[in-house]
DNA sequence: ATTAAAAGATGAGCAAAGTCATATTTTAAA
DNA sequence: TTTAAAATATGACTTTGCTCATCTTTTAAT
């Protein structure tokens, strides 16, 4: 099933880079893209494709991993509705150094490659927040680059856990993540082997930090997960 | 002893994001910039600093460095003559969450943050340019959370021998790093502490793929040191 | 030139975390 | 619904790499 969804009335957008565009430049806009949904497990783009558009997230979320030198996949960005996806690879004139797969069900519009690179440049509004989040990414990747040099595995479990926060939020109960990872997920994450994120996992759900029910997750205790982490905030 | 250079007539701009600007251009940019001289070991922004203005270095060897959660410093970036200084907090309108310190001597100008920001988004191939930095400094962000969260120790000090030389290159005897860092530093680099590093790069040394002398290294086997680094090109 | 301080080198012991093996549970497919 | 496969869980063992201690060398300051 493929729903066009209108730039105009779309929610994601507000969140966006493309939130200051006026209402002539979403028709335009609105012109010169398509949508595709992506079920659970689905690749929307993989390592080494050559970038034909900008994929913008109208829903649902994603995971943006490359595969590390013995095979091994390493998370490298969370996406969720109103991020933008393959930005990268399109300012760079690169392929793309990585896989994005869909997490869950996910709405996805494609930017043409051209009428993007194109406003990018023309559109100073739009410049300036793609500035900003290439900027966000840089730092967001420096900080896990600190993680994972300083911190150990105990930590950066703790540490993921509260990033995943940030990044998706909770449920309805404000306590449950709103996204589902395998363990072995959170291990391609956080750098260390499945076993050892399944082993601290355990670790926190018996010391009440968190509730552990299948692959939700449940934060009971933040500031105690917040102190594990080693975060001072 | 500061040294007003003419931008007109610098060499470092040719491989810089300012390589496009016109005659005229580069006039106007001139009166917008003034040039400071740092001593190795000088602090040339600080963490949490505001940013007043770009940093544009015309020759020497910075180090951008930030501080893990244990006071530990954390290498994040390595930046030479040509390369553009503290453009991600300026952009985001963020504090500094690096320090910039001087590697060896080296001049660097300072434009004016408001200037700069006016002609990022007015020169499209000045913009194309920043793009282009911000998305190679992410790509190599990215890359170096791969080798923390994959690679032993070892691997990961030979890459990083390997990145100083992509990064400055060789002296003229085309073997030398022409860039000197403590054993520390190289550390800090490489998400270890100083004797895992000391004692690696004496076991190249024995191995004959490296020379050590004092500070400088020698890499006397490159394929070897690839192969160790487990890189495949 | 002398001396103090910093950087580099190296060994021993220990702790963290990875691997391997196996059991159990969950999920998905037939 | 049954069965196979995948994911999760846990224990035992091993390895890697860190810490601490000590010593040497280099660098910088007086």
């Amino acid at each position: 099933m493929v729903f066009e969804h209108n730039c105009a009335q779309c929610n994601a957008r507000i969140n966006s880079v493309f939130s200051s565009i006026d209402q002539d430049g979403l028709k335009v806009l609105n012109e010169h893209k398509s949508c595709t949904t992506f079920k659970k497990g689905q690749v929307i783009f993989s390592e080494n494709g050559l970038p034909l558009g900008l994929f913008c997230v109208h829903s649902g979320k994603i995971k943006l991993a490359t595969t590390g030198p013995d095979g091994k996949e390493q998370i490298l960005r969370l996406v969720k509705g109103g991020d933008i996806l393959g930005y990268r690879a399109l300012i760079s004139g690169d392929r793309y150094h990585c896989n994005a797969i869909a997490l869950e069900d996910s709405s996805v519009c494609v930017v043409d490659k051209n009428y993007f690179l194109k406003i990018a440049l023309e559109d100073k509004k739009l410049c300036q927040a793609i500035f900003k989040k290439i900027s966000d990414d840089l730092k967001t990747a420096e900080e896990h680059i600190v993680s994972l040099s300083q911190k150990n595995v105990r930590e950066r479990v703790a540490e993921a856990l509260l990033f995943f926060k940030a990044t998706y939020g909770f449920e309805q109960d404000n306590q449950t993540l709103s996204v589902q990872l395998s363990r072995e997920e959170i291990a391609d994450f956080v750098g260390t082997s499945t076993e050892s994120a399944i082993r601290l996992l355990s670790e926190f759900n018996n010391d009440k930090i968190i509730e552990l029910t299948g692959k939700k997750i449940k934060i009971l205790n933040p500031d105690k997960l917040t102190k594990t982490a080693n975060l001072l905030y």
